[in-house]
DNA sequence: CAGGATCCCGCTAGATACTG
DNA sequence: CAGTATCTAGCGGGATCCTG
């Protein structure tokens, strides 16, 4: 996620600068959350997946849970979540080194929002599926 | 947004299929819904903004309202809204032509979900922005 | 007015290889 | 085990010009 996005440049030049739409750290923030790996990590973390209780996970763990992921967007995610204060990244000197991420309460709250999200997803993918035919048939 | 991301393709390939991570329905939609210009296309038309009441817009209208997009991501995320029965576009034969949008039923209940996620990052930014300059500082 | 068609650039996800 | 480093291709997205 760029630092400033070429909309927001755009606004900031032309002197418009709209809270929501274009330069207010809420929209960084928007942006930020509705990242994909964010989404699944948070989700994982959270227990929100089928045969799975919360609780701290390893970086394997989560590799092996999150299908799909690279070695780099794992790390690279865990580490902006990390720094944003939604998770928790704890060393434990064994041999190998142990690595356990968990969420922190402020991501937990954003878990529960998150699953709404989910939620209504599950709920209404049929009827958009059903439209999306609908329209490309027409 | 691909029709199969290569997270998707991959876990076919080694025939893991996991529902929510990999490639079911729900996840399209999740990555069709966090979609920037999506979230912002649904609060103007919602009326989620300063000094606007919900109700149909014009094109014109949601170019000068979504600060910062471009006509070709406007129109490729109406249409993609539309298709997906989020949205309604509506032309009116005067001249010129006249064409307004406006939220469906579906676009309302999505949006009910969208602004919590809004209201989240409002409420919670200060923190993250503190835990980032931790983060950084140290 | 409401787009369609093109060109083109920057970013970034992803693959691969390496390491304490 | 839990990463880091490097390279590259692909495409999202912006700018620009054009039209019914």
């Amino acid at each position: 996620m760029p630092t400033m996005t070429a909309a927001q440049k755009r606004a900031r030049a032309k002197n418009e600068y709209d809270a929501f739409l274009a330069g207010c750290p809420s929209r960084e923030l928007l942006d930020r959350i509705s990242d994909k790996w964010v989404a699944l990590l948070i989700a994982a973390l959270a227990g929100d997946l089928p045969a799975r209780e919360p609780g701290p996970l390893r970086y394997s763990e989560l590799s092996r849970q999150v299908v799909g992921v690279s070695q780099k967007m794992l790390t690279q995610t865990l580490r902006s979540l990390e720094r944003d204060g939604l998770v928790t990244r704890t060393v434990t000197p064994t041999v190998p080194v142990t690595v356990t991420y968990d969420l922190t309460d402020l991501g937990r709250s954003l878990q529960t929002v998150m699953r709404q999200l989910k939620s209504w997803a599950e709920q209404h993918m049929d009827e958009v599926f059903a439209h999306r035919e609908a329209y490309d048939a027409g």
